[in-house]
DNA sequence: CTACTATTAGTACCTAGTCTTAATATCTCG
DNA sequence: CGAGATATTAAGACTAGGTACTAATAGTAG
């Protein structure tokens, strides 16, 4: 019944990595062995005491939060701005962008991109979107890189209504194109 | 310079919550008290030990994990689907959908739900956006719930080509008008 | 039979606590 | 000022879930 070495080792692993929350002791359990023989295997694996898995876990989840905020406020990352002149921002596309399916970057991604650099570039406090009219002219895969370029194109002085072109690519080739129109609170700071 | 028992406990608080990482001892040093004045304090407000702490951090993470999958795949939650005909879904808008500022909606995720909304219900495995044109007609905001209603107006037998209209909706008022171009791979399935 | 690997056992020690009892310190009110 | 209440500190026993190290035993291959 009782498995040898390598087998055991390979499920400990399997079984660690899935519930990080295992003790020594209910490890030794689970695969008919003694708590020592479990301590070794960990030794040998250089897998850590359950304390410091936690901690890891949890660790991983500060980095994560800390990291998810700023996408949040914008999508990519502006590399470059000139108040109601343009921006560049670029976007990595990552497996979480993507469709499980075929590895293209889902729409609104670069939707998301375009439409925050929009936003960014305003030199308003409150800046939304009105319209947009877009077209995807090539679809993006995962581990590319698009770089989105944002145009202020007009903005009437009286409303306050601007229009901004946004125009994405991915190694010069063009990926995506947006016009947006955007309405922006107070007036125009200049 | 020692400051009394309420604001010890209060710092104490705000201290264990942006940094749950941190020991008694530590804890002690900083607000030059004993490490058993810390454990009295942290029973009188109930908060755990160091490693209870980390253990729901990383706790927390793990159920996050699991929770934030499906929300990649499909933005809302689809709750009638008729394949290339017609599709409802309801976004619930919470703080992490809107300005810090001013608790509106960021146009992108209104887009993304009526954007996902017509890559659902083309009845094909690989639907992607083409082009779209889009309207935010008044701004969402946080605690709302849009419904977005999906109708598939036109499908080109030739070239796959299919119109979707995405009209979404807080209570009856629209919010957002999108006609989104979309591109299917394979044949129509009927 | 010997050499080697694998496994088990036992001991001392560690961290970051809990829980309990008890001794001081400091503050407050009459 | 002093008594009582509240706050703080200390000390001791115990806990989980380990590490590090030494030593004994079991099983197997040459």
């Amino acid at each position: 019944m009782r498995m040898n070495k390598k087998e055991r080792q390979k499920l400990l692993t399997e079984t660690i990595q899935d519930n990080p929350f295992i003790t020594d002791e209910d490890l030794a359990e689970k695969f008919g062995v003694s708590v020592q023989t479990i301590r070794l295997d960990r030794l040998e694996l250089s897998i850590p005491e359950l304390r410091e898995r936690i901690k890891n876990v949890a660790e991983k989840r500060f980095e994560d939060e800390v990291r998810s905020l700023p996408i949040e406020e914008v999508i990519g990352e502006i590399i470059d701005i000139e108040l109601d002149h343009t921006a560049i921002s670029i976007l990595d596309v990552k497996k979480e962008h993507v469709f499980v399916r075929n590895q293209i970057a889902r729409g609104h991604h670069l939707f998301a991109q375009a439409n925050s650099l929009a936003v960014a570039v305003i030199n308003d406090e409150l800046a939304l979107t009105a319209k947009a009219n877009i077209q995807f002219t090539r679809s993006v895969k995962e581990g590319e890189r698009v770089i989105a370029k944002a145009k202020v194109a007009k903005i009437d002085q009286n409303s306050g209504r601007t229009t901004v072109e946004v125009h994405s690519f991915v190694n010069s080739e063009v990926v995506f194109k947006g016009d947006f129109e955007m309405y922006r609170s107070g007036k125009i700071i200049d």
